[in-house]
DNA sequence: AACATATGTAACTTATAAATTACGTAAAGG
DNA sequence: CCTTTACGTAATTTATAAGTTACATATGTT
C-alpha cells in the first residue's frame, strides 16, 4: 500500500505527531502507514487527505503494489 | 461511509456476487460497504474501484458522513 | 555533556473489518 | 406450485487495523 503521504506532508512541514493528531491516530499509525506496511481504513485515508488538503487519488491512486 | 458503488456496479449489470468474486470478498461484504455499514480498507476500496473500472476519488470521494 | 524533537520499530493488547453460516424476502421461469 | 437468482441481514468467529508502551537512533541546542 505505497503511497504519498510522507512527502505531501513534508512539503507542508508537518510532522508525524502533528498529522496524528489532526486525524485521531497515534504517531506510530502514521509511521506504519507511510511505509507502507499498513493497509489503512478508507476513513482514515479520507481522514489523511482531508488533513493534508489532499484527494483520495491524489495520496493513494496508482501507487499500490510494486 | 457512504459511496457509489452500487449505483455504479447496476450500470455495469454487475451483480454483487460478481464484483465479490472479482475483489476476492463475500457478497455479503460487498452487501455491508454498498450500504455504507462497513468501513473498508484501502487495498479493497481499490480493487473494487478497478472491477469498476472508475477511481477512488468516483466512488468514495465527498460521498462520506452525512 | 545533557536535553528536546522527530522518527523507526518491536511486543503485546484491543477494536473492528471481513468470513462464515444461516435465515429471510421478492421476482422470474419452469 | 416449486425452483432459482439476487439481495438483506443477523450471530458468531477469525484476521488484522490500530493503540499502547517501550526502546532505539539522529539531529539540534544550550
Amino acid at each position: 500500500m505505497k503511497n504519498r503521504i510522507k512527502i505531501t506532508r513534508i512539503m507542508l512541514n508537518m510532522n508525524q505527531k502533528e498529522l496524528a493528531k489532526q486525524v485521531g491516530v497515534t504517531r506510530q499509525t502514521i509511521g506504519l502507514i507511510e511505509k507502507g506496511e499498513y493497509n489503512p481504513t478508507l476513513k482514515l485515508c479520507m481522514a489523511i487527505a482531508k488533513a493534508l488538503d489532499k484527494t483520495l487519488d491524489e495520496l493513494f491512486w496508482e501507487v499500490d503494489d510494486e
